[in-house]
RNA sequence: GCGAGCGUAGCCAAGCGGUUAAGGCAGUGGAUUGUGAUUCCACCAUUCGCGGGUUCGAUCCCCGUCGUUCGCCCCA
């Protein structure tokens, strides 16, 4: 144990998962630009007052879980506990709104928060972000959310729910803090412990207490629906009509409430009942007060984050995806000569087009069949003295053992037709 | 930050106070100088996360510590 561990909430992403984050961002990649978003990349680690301004002080994702450190320069430093801040003081800095219209964007990247490890939750993690600026419209809201399910669709993931909400504008928002504070302190005292503290910290958590008696108080609390301006209220409805026309079924729920101080009017979540505690996959809303808070241009937007581990766990439960890589050939050899010409043959092979893998191990046939047998190679070349002597090579089907001999020369000839058999034989396998 | 469970080989594990620390998978070598998911044999933990304590004796009991898992808080 005293060799070196990885940092509690990290974690090695292996050989053996690995295909299934290259699925994910390959199908994600694909679905963004069907909807005409671009990538944009940007630090892991920002100015600590970035995160500070942009999203709130008092959170705990600022207060509490932020990875911040001093560098050498003296100068503030902070590991990104999410990715928007980031995102849009990149969309300021390089006056992405100079180019007019709506800018589309979106990163998939790691994000760091100080918190105790648990099912679906780590200290770094993955995010994809997906940012839509420069759009007070309905159809913004619609349209990165129909991202997220088109993506969660393609990914094959079923029983997961839309929870739709709206916060409204700072100013309903405030009113609304009002008449909740006004209704639960008489209960105050009946409130479970942590919602005592919510009750002055951020009363609006109140709503998705855990607690039984809280919740049974919370009923009757009055709703945020009803303190929603005429504006906010109409865009509400528009979010509503599009997502219908849509066809993406959701459910209102006036008790989500996000966690980041930037969001207004719509917030979003995509929930899964197999996640454990954790249940969001994918969280969003809108923030049409950060841009300028951040020292932009007055800038509405609307996005969302996807945890890629969350979605990594709901993936890995409906064993889909295939984690064998897709390997061609394998090649087996023994002796000085027919080593040296198996590599050359290999390369060869390579630079057709073919994925090989050639055995080093020197050992003896036997155990070199064996491993070709479990690479997933479909056929395997064997050079041995006899064939290094000859210049030949044996053409082995590793499926079903049928297997010939044919010149080095007519292999590399035939080159191209082989390929084709071997895309067949895969085709009959699957 | 708080609560609970768990740490025996690369992986899955049995043992729960007496000293030879089961077994399976994987791996390596061999039976078989050249043909693979068959078979057989051998090898693979001076040691049970780490430190301390109790005991004639501790993988097993106690304390601490680290790690891990699940939950709370919070969140993707």
């Amino acid at each position: 144990m005293s060799s070196i561990q990885a940092l509690r909430g990290t974690r090695d992403i292996l050989p053996s998962e690995s295909p299934l984050w290259e699925t994910i961002e390959r199908l994600a990649r694909h679905v963004l630009n069907q909807f005409a978003y671009r990538e944009i990349r940007t630090p892991l680690f920002e100015q600590t007052e970035l995160f500070a301004r942009g999203i709130g002080e008092a959170t705990d994702a600022v207060g509490k879980e932020m990875y911040s450190f001093e560098d050498r320069g003296g100068r503030s430093i902070a590991l990104r506990p999410e990715i928007t801040a980031g995102l849009v003081r990149a969309f300021i800095q390089n006056k992405l709104f100079a180019q007019g219209g709506v800018q589309r964007l979106w990163h998939l990247g790691p994000a760091f928060r100080y918190e105790r490890p648990q099912a679906g939750r780590q200290r770094q993690f993955h995010q994809l972000d997906v940012e839509i600026l420069g759009s007070r419209d309905p159809r913004a809201d619609v349209e990165v959310i129909a991202i997220a399910t088109q993506l969660l669709n393609t990914l094959g993931l079923k029983a997961l729910t839309l929870e739709l909400n709206s916060v409204g504008s700072s100013e309903d928002r405030q009113s609304y803090r009002e008449a909740l504070v006004r209704y639960l302190t008489p209960f105050a005292h009946e409130l479970d412990t942590d919602s005592q503290d919510r009750l002055i910290r951020n009363p609006l958590r109140i709503l998705d207490s855990k607690d039984k008696r809280t919740q049974e108080i919370v009923t009757e609390a009055p709703s945020l629906l009803d303190f929603l301006s005429h504006d906010s209220q109409k865009h509400f409805e528009g979010v509503q009509q599009h997502l219908t026309n849509l066809g993406i079924s959701f459910n209102i729920n006036p008790r989500l409430v996000r966690g980041l101080d930037y969001y207004t009017h719509t917030a979003f979540e995509i929930q899964s009942a197999d996640l454990g505690a954790q249940a969001t996959v994918c969280a969003g809303g809108r923030y049409d007060g950060l841009v300028a808070q951040l020292g932009g241009p007055d800038t509405p937007a609307i996005g969302f984050g996807m945890g890629i581990e969350r979605l990594i766990i709901l993936l890995e439960q409906m064993k889909r995806f295939s984690t064998v890589p897709e390997l061609d050939i394998y090649f087996i050899s023994r002796g000085e000569k027919a080593e040296l010409q198996s590599a050359i043959l290999a390369n060869q092979l390579r630079q057709q087009g073919y994925s090989v893998e050639v055995d080093l191990s020197g050992s003896a046939f036997g155990k070199q069949f064996k491993r070709a047998d479990r690479s997933g190679a479909v056929v395997g070349l064997i050079v041995g003295d006899a064939e290094a002597e000859a210049g030949k090579v044996q053409l082995k089907w590793l499926g079903s053992g049928d297997q010939a001999e044919l010149s080095q020369a007519d292999l590399m000839a035939q080159a191209k037709d082989l390929k084709a058999k071997i895309a067949q034989r895969r085709a009959d396998l699957a």
